[in-house]
DNA sequence: AAAATATTTTAGACTACTCTAAATTAAACC
DNA sequence: GGTTTAATTTAGAGTAGTCTAAAATATTTT
């Protein structure tokens, strides 16, 4: 049985080794779990300890399969509670976040079956996230950061790379969500900014800062 | 800022001090906690530290008002889960508890604000056990113990004085449930069980101690 | 390749909660 | 009222997780 420690620590070697292609190290995980690298070496014991990474002092941490598994069935349990929180108690997709962090560690098998079933199986969290199964497995969508898109080209909005409230705010006042389609009109070669179609009607200029946060596929 | 232990321990005081109209004592609160008594009594200390209770060595405990509130809180977020669990998740009334019990230390006054709403503002949980609103104002209704009518008496059950699986199952399986009608027809004197119908149509034989435990109102 | 710097780990200590064993106080018995 | 028993509290110690400061190792710079 994991604690409510442990499995964070799960959750967040999880969402390092995805994104950055570098190495999981004990700084990265101190800075998103909050504490201080004395306090993730040894954490990092114990988790290899129970078999649920692998590490070697001084070197990074991968999880192993039994950990991405774990991390993976959190991960899991955190979406349901977001697409909950959004699609029955009408939360916005910038408040959820805290409050999935808490009910994710709620171990009760049977909830999560019967809450899944009650939301109709979603496939995406409310900010375009993939929900992985019951057994791990989940699925990633091919996508591009908009930044990286040519002039002309236009997809639909699928993920984001940040969840921060402000950011999510943002979206909100320029009508971009999950499932919006752009198109890209120009990119502006002096500060990389990019102007936008949004759902086929108004025009945006966005900064690359905000490009690069928006994952766009099709 | 109270702890999830801390919770528990204000929660089961209140629970205490509102059945046995004995005092709350200290082997008592260890046995509902399932710690040892040496550990409630460092607790003790630290909840009348923060003048949640009023603690005199040696004699009993009391909450103040601010503990009783706050044990409140956390028993509406407890009856609003099974409310829910029971009604959106098709949970059996007797599956509830455990899951319940970690949910109501969920801190997010919005949440539960929302869940209240989205459950059509629930009075009683589904063990008729009513639910306090939120400044802590809970709604005693008047009932009497079954096995203390009198023969040709009647009533609906209203609430249960016990809640584990195997009582639960059982009522299920006689056909007993909150709401239903109750009349005695027959008490004996033996071993003081007591012939009822239900639902005014079947009847059945139920021992002295299945009865202590079915509250009827009228 | 040596020196300087950054990262990581260890050592030792602290908080929250728990336990067993011993000491204290209260209650029950005669 | 004095003795026995039961309830409660204290003393001392353990676990999980955290911290600061110091030591060890790796990386970068020159
Ligand atoms: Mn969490
Ligand atoms: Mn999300
Ligand atoms: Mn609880
Ligand atoms: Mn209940």
């Amino acid at each position: 049985m994991l604690s409510y420690t442990e499995e964070n620590y799960l959750k967040t070697i999880y969402h390092l080794s995805e994104n950055g292609s570098k190495d999981v190290t004990t700084n990265g995980i101190a800075d998103a779990v909050n504490t201080k690298p004395a306090s993730v070496s040894d954490m990092l014991k114990k988790l290899a300890q129970k078999s649920l990474i692998d590490y070697i002092k001084y070197q990074g941490v991968t999880l192993t399969d039994e950990g991405r598994v774990k991390a993976l069935k959190i991960i899991r349990k955190h979406r349901l509670w977001e697409v909950f929180l959004v699609n029955k108690l009408s939360f916005n997709w910038d408040e959820v976040h805290d409050v999935a962090e808490e009910l994710e560690h709620i171990k009760s098998p049977l909830l999560i079956k019967r809450l899944d079933e009650f939301l109709g199986f979603p496939q995406f969290d409310p900010h375009g996230d993939p929900i992985p199964t019951e057994d791990g497995i989940i699925n990633h969508k091919r996508s591009v950061p908009l930044h990286q898109m040519e002039i002309g080209m236009s997809g639909v909005v699928v993920g984001l790379n940040e969840t921060a409230s402000s950011f999510l705010q943002f979206l909100d006042k320029i009508g971009v969500y999950i499932g919006v389609k752009i198109k890209v009109l120009d990119k502006s070669s002096f500060d990389h900014s990019v102007e936008i179609e949004i759902d086929q009607t108004s025009k945006m200029m966005i900064s690359n800062e905000v490009a690069k946060n928006l994952n766009i596929s099709e």
